[in-house]
DNA sequence: GCTTGACCTTTGTGTTACCCATAGGTTTTA
DNA sequence: TAAAACCTATGGGTAACACAAAGGTCAAGC
């Protein structure tokens, strides 16, 4: 199949099927004639699959690193793993950061209807930012 | 004050101040015989309300413009408070993303240490991978 | 047979918020 | 006075694509 099939096979647009490719996730044969890629069933497996990596928060480059593992016939797990236990206490504090994020923009929103719109009187530029803690503990 | 001076003041690096500077949210004089970039007490502030939105999660070309706004003397706050509420359900549903993110990687980490790293064996990369569901409902 | 539209190719640029390197001028300090 | 520490401007790099341009290919209808 061509560009466009397996990208529409794969939820995914043409550009980011070509990307793949370029990054070099993806290996199609091409057409001796036209020179178009051919795609085969076991690049939309591994299309899947690079989705489902995605979503697991690995970067484009970890899994070519994991794709060239299995390719070679060593089992990737290991190194999956590894990476799997380093991004999730990221991922944790990432999601901590954006709840006080979100808590501090409520905030702001519900203050705001207590808040006259004013103008800047050379102290403040918008109290509706002005007025919240500007350093964060992150022990 | 010159760069280093204000970057240290306003806990950041001298490169960003310089970034801010270029992206105008910064305007500093200069000083005439050496043409070094000097930066007021005003601008300092000005720097602690860029650090305080960009932790909201306005970008920098957001803040370029409240600061202008502000700097004409209109009040930025109705424009604070739409970009606001326009970001807040976006922050949300990152979150929730992430947290289901997590989850699965959770999972997986669990999962690991019932299933043997194995071989590729041609139909399965990395069944750590491969045993998580593709798609997800985001009604 | 030919045009039209849909598809393909490569190449290069843009996005975000900075970081880093380079080359060269200036200021401070020992 | 010479080195260390700072300043300047410029240009390039990052991640994961999106997009546009210029041109080749292909299927369909007239």
């Amino acid at each position: 199949m061509k560009v466009s099939e397996l990208a529409k096979r794969g939820g995914v647009t043409s550009e980011t099927v070509r990307h793949y490719t370029r990054e070099q996730l993806l290996a199609p044969s091409r057409h001796p004639e036209n020179g178009y890629q051919l795609f085969s069933a076991t690049d939309l497996e591994r299309l899947h699959f690079i989705q489902r990596a995605r979503k697991l928060g690995f970067s484009v480059a970890e899994i070519r690193d994991i794709l060239a593992h299995a390719d070679q016939g060593d089992s990737p797990c290991p190194l999956v793993r590894d990476l799997l236990a380093n991004r999730l206490p990221q991922i944790r504090a990432q999601i901590r950061e954006l709840e006080a994020l979100a808590q501090r923009m409520e905030q702001a929103l519900e203050s705001w209807q207590h808040m006259p719109d004013g103008t800047p009187d050379g102290h403040s530029l918008c109290r509706l930012i002005e007025s919240f803690p500007e350093k964060q503990e992150t022990p």
